[in-house]
DNA sequence: GTGATAGTTCAGTAATTACTGAAAAGTAAG
DNA sequence: CTTACTTTTCAGTAATTACTGAACTATCAC
């Protein structure tokens, strides 16, 4: 993987990193790396720059563009008086937190949510179908609640999810209070069956 | 894909969902369907039942089991009087969430922390490296605000944890009353540049 | 011990996914 | 319309990943 010399090391570690990791996300190794340059670099750079500097062929750079374009991870940016298409990475990090947990949950959880609803719509014959329909309730319940959850955080602004978060363990303890006087148990249950 | 006939419509149209996801999760198709049939099932099944109802090699299983084991994922489990292995999904949901989360932290952000912490103590000689490591100072930050947050979350029990998830908007109400005081905006920001 | 059953490993192969170069399509300027 | 430049597409190929069958190890019953 013998990338650009003329990236600092700094970068080079940071990309290479990216690229690696990518397939443990669903990207490939080609499309975490041209992300990670993209989010270092402090300014668009166009495909050509990209190929260069990551040693690819440009058609492969084109294909990374279009699946980065498609995650909505890159942003398409034109120089006056250069006809080429320049590519940059939002630089607020909340911003692309929030950006990438939508389009996972477009391509990775509303299918399954699809699914799921039109298999509760079906009348179980046996009893294993029962239990089957009973345990994807279960997980249709879960994962709505989950989604919805998720769409009141995503409506926030990142200073109000900062806060929201460092909120955290006071909305727990608040809890645990609560639970104290109901007589119900907040801390996670250790085993005593 | 030729699920057994035995199986119920309803458990092999789920368990065919998740093979076709697993791919884009970073599981291959045969380690989520191996669990979804698992997930499904009213009782512990052994490696060969598995086999037989999935018509996969019984290699393949036994790969499969011990990925979705590395996974945490399924429980080894054993009936009297009978040596073989096997092998069941917890019932609880939430628990299940709880345990994906916190492994796919453990192999896909913890690295990149590492990473970014020792990217962190270097010195940038020119101006780029600079950029560059103030991005990653930003992406730091970021992620490790996040995980102090999950990790408060996933000491919850599973009924505090609903509890938390359900009082979202409440909290949010509350942010945006106290924003509208002190003239913050909590509402996403809308594109007024 | 031997035989029977259960589980694992691994080399070889099949299937899938990633990447390239060449050709095509698109686009602005003259 | 033509030229020069830019991006996209795609067939072929390389690289990676998934899967199998056969051989091997382990464990239990006898």
């Amino acid at each position: 993987m013998p990338l650009n010399d003329q990236l600092p090391a700094l970068n080079r570690e940071f990309i290479a990193h990216f690229g690696e990791m990518g397939s443990r996300w669903g990207i490939n190794r080609t499309v975490g790396q041209i992300y990670a340059l993209l989010f270092l670099s402090p300014k668009p750079l166009c495909a050509d720059e990209i190929a260069e500097s990551l040693e690819f062929s440009r058609s492969n750079v084109s294909m990374g563009l279009k699946e980065l374009q498609a995650w909505r991870l890159v942003r398409l940016r034109h120089v006056p008086g250069d006809r080429r298409e320049y590519f940059g990475a939002p630089d607020d990090v909340w911003e692309i937190f929030r950006v990438l947990a939508e389009e996972r949950r477009r391509r990775e959880v509303e299918p399954t949510l699809t699914m799921l609803r039109s298999a509760l719509q079906e009348t179980p014959a046996t009893d294993d179908e029962r239990h089957a329909q009973e345990r994807m309730r279960q997980m249709h319940e879960f994962i709505s609640r989950l989604m919805t959850w998720f769409d009141e955080v995503q409506k926030l602004s990142p200073e109000t999810a900062v806060q929201l978060m460092s909120m955290g363990s006071m909305v727990t303890r608040v809890l645990e209070v609560k639970d104290r006087l109901t007589g119900r148990n907040t801390k996670k249950q250790s085993s005593t069956p």
